[in-house]
Parts: structure tokens; C-alpha cells; sequence
RNA sequence: GCGUCGGUGGCGGAGUGGUCAAUCGCAACAGACUGUAAAUCUGUCGCCCAUUGGGCUACGCAGGUUCGAAUCCUGCCCGACGCA
């Protein structure tokens, strides 16, 4: 009997962080955050590390370090894995994350806690959730920039037949028209000299997951949204970016990757005189409206969700799951 | 008051006699997603039926020229700028 995992998804300032600290109270459990930038140090504001209906900033402790040495992360008395592991130069995958994801989750279980994966990375979730078996290939960089001067020479609709040549299936399986999906099928199938998508399976899950959603009518989720944004605002977003990117654009002046993140891309444009503040603001409300839809189609499609609008039900569902009765949460 | 330029689909903005329901961008709506995933990419987008396709109403308003007008002419209304 595989163990028993909560996954809390939704989209973006959903109340996903609150709501796994709810149950890992009620249920003694931690959270393994799924969230693709809540990774990086420093990048705290702008990622909603600690949300203001979760406690706020500052009743995050990150200063804790366990009894090896390696820091570890509290948020409102629960402990958090996966968050500021890296730093916003340092590059980070799906397979990092399932690596680690998993890694975390086996420790929780040892120490007799209840594992809570809790994030709007789909993706993330997906792979540590279905247990994706990824392709071994890590990105390289020199073949990667190979085939990305291929596209921009000859076409990315040449360089596709090129990737249909060695792998068949994946004219139906890799989006034509995606650069960036093109060039890893590619890339993958040129490392490996074999075919990219008899590369990619499903394995067989690792755990028995319970699968909460939090859904929002979207007027109340945007509205959610606005809030939040002009809370990070008012928290000092901009000093946060400010302080960052002196420290990590590389020497051309570029941002990490880390910084392709909303809230960093709009006040950066704003600290480099492309935009006033009001402007990276209403930008900021737009795109992670946007991106929350995009959350939204992704875990639309997933039947296994239960979408819960309350603390209260999921707590119940997850008491059901667990068959252990919540402790008395409200203290 | 005179003059100039301009009024196009939710917005911005092309088009300047036919191939225009009208390039494109934004927004909106839907979707994809196996090592960049807060990333990247796709589709729809006047209205009504339909599978290709067809019908209707449209480019400030009213009239006119023309086989045919968003595109030309006249008048009117509105806006910006210039001169008074």
C-alpha cells in the first residue's frame, strides 16, 4: 500500500499556502511547496512566500537550520521543503524538482508527518503526483544553441521535419509550432540517438494522492489578485527587485531566468525606465491574471481533482483520506 | 467664425474604388503542455445558420456618383490642431 500524499493545487493567490497550513496543522503534516519560484532565495515578495492569509510577512523564519547544517524553512510554524533551495543565477527542472520532491516527501513520511505538496505548478505536481518518468537528458547548452541557430537559419518548421525524420511519433506528439518543445524533443533525440517520445512515460505513482482544489468564482479570484499585487507593492516589491537584480544580472546586463517570473519582469521594466510604477502594476494584474486562467485549464483537465471552496471541507475530505480526525486546529 | 487633419469592429491602429467582415496589436474566450512551466505555444474572436459554405448588418450621420464605395462627391454632426 503506497503512501498517502495531500496535493492542495489551484491557481495563484487561491489561498493554497493557508489552506496547507490548515491541514498540516490539523493533521500534523509539512509542506512540500510545488511552486517553480518559490525555489529561489530572495525572490520572497514578488512569490508570496508567506501570504498575509497564511500569517503574513515575517512570520516566515528561514534563519532555522536543521541538524545537518542545511537551512530549513518555517512559514506560520510549519515547515516548508523546496522553498529557497537555490539561487535566482542557478538553473532548475521538473527533474530537480521531482528529485528533490520526492526526497522530501520519503523524509516527511519517515518522521511519521503527513506529506502536503502544495502548488500552482502544474506541471510540478503532475510529475511527483503521476510520478513522470522524464526523459534522462539534461538540458545542454551546446546542443541546445545548435539547434536554436537551426531555427533561426533555416526555420522552425525545417527543424521539425528534421526532429519527425528521427522521431517519427513526435509529429503528433510535440507542438509544431512550439520553439521551445522543438528543441528539447530534438535535443533529447540527438543525445540520446534515440527517440524522444519513447522517452517520456508515465511510471506508477508512488503515492496515493488526495487531490484538493481551491476554486474561486473568477470575479473573486481577480479580485484576490489585485489585493495581493498591491499588498507586494506596499511590502516593498520594488526594493526587493531593486536588490536582486544588482546583485544577479549577469555581465550583459540580462536577468536570470529566475526573473522571468511575473512581479520581477514588470518592476524590472519599471526600474529600467520602460514603464512607470502605475503601469508595471496594471501589468502585473494583468499577466498574473493570465497566468492564473492558464492554472486553471491545467487543473480543469484533471478529473481527479476535488474542488473545495473552504478550509472546513477539505479538512474533512482530507480526515476521510487520512482516517485520522483532525486535532483542533483553531487555537 | 475660417482653415487643416481626422472620425473604422470592446480598445489601439491599418486599409484609401472591386480580391474587405475589413492586415496587425491589445483585451476577451477556449485550449495545449514529460528537464526554461509565473515559462513556452495554439485556436476563436460583427450577427445568424452550416462541414467546406451561405445569409444578414456594418467602417460618424444623411444623401449622391459608380456595374461596384470603408475607400470618390455634397451636406450635417463630432474631435484635434492652426488662424482669428
Amino acid at each position: 500500500m503506497p503512501p498517502k500524499l495531500i496535493a492542495v493545487v489551484g491557481p495563484t493567490a487561491s489561498g493554497k499556502t493557508a489552506l496547507a497550513i490548515a491541514i498540516a496543522r490539523a493533521f500534523g503534516g509539512e509542506i512540500v511547496s510545488a511552486d517553480s519560484r518559490q525555489i529561489y532565495r530572495g525572490m520572497d515578495i514578488g512569490t508570496a512566500k508567506a501570504p498575509r492569509d497564511a500569517g503574513g510577512p515575517g512570520a516566515a523564519n528561514a534563519g532555522a537550520v536543521s541538524g545537518w547544517g542545511v537551512p530549513v524553512y518555517y512559514s506560520s510554524g510549519i515547515r516548508h521543503h523546496l522553498v529557497d533551495i537555490r539561487d535566482p543565477d542557478a538553473d532548475y527542472s521538473v527533474a530537480d524538482f521531482k528529485r528533490e520532491a520526492d526526497a522530501a516527501i520519503t523524509d516527511i513520511i519517515r518522521r511519521g508527518e503527513v506529506p502536503i505538496l502544495a502548488g500552482g505548478t502544474g506541471l510540478y505536481v503532475k510529475a511527483v503526483v503521476e510520478n513522470l518518468d522524464l526523459p534522462k537528458i539534461e538540458a545542454d547548452p551546446e546542443i541546445r544553441r545548435g539547434i536554436e541557430a537551426d531555427i533561426a537559419a533555416r526555420g522552425l518548421a525545417a527543424i521539425f521535419d528534421r526532429l519527425v525524420a528521427l522521431d517519427p511519433e513526435a509529429a503528433y506528439i510535440v507542438d509544431p509550432k512550439n520553439p521551445r518543445r522543438v528543441v528539447r524533443a530534438l535535443e533529447v533525440a540527438i543525445a540520446t540517438g534515440k527517440p524522444f517520445t519513447a522517452q517520456r512515460r508515465t511510471g506508477t505513482p508512488r503515492y496515493e494522492t488526495l487531490k484538493l482544489g481551491i476554486g474561486h468564482p473568477p470575479d473573486v479570484l481577480r479580485e484576490r489578485i489585485n489585493r495581493r499585487i498591491d499588498e507586494m507593492i506596499s511590502d516593498n516589491l520594488v526594493g526587493e527587485v531593486r536588490a536582486l537584480a544588482s546583485r544577479f544580472r549577469a555581465a550583459d546586463g540580462s536577468p536570470p531566468a529566475a526573473f522571468d517570473a511575473i512581479g520581477y519582469r514588470e518592476i524590472i521594466e519599471y526600474l529600467d525606465g520602460r514603464a512607470t510604477l502605475p503601469e508595471a502594476v496594471a501589468a502585473m494584474k494583468l499577466n498574473t491574471w493570465h497566468f492564473a486562467k492558464r492554472q486553471m485549464t491545467w487543473f480543469r483537465k484533471d478529473a481527479g481533482i476535488r474542488w473545495v471552496a473552504d478550509a472546513e471541507t477539505a479538512i474533512r475530505l482530507t480526515a476521510a483520506f487520512l482516517g485520522q480526525s483532525p486535532a483542533n486546529a483553531d487555537e
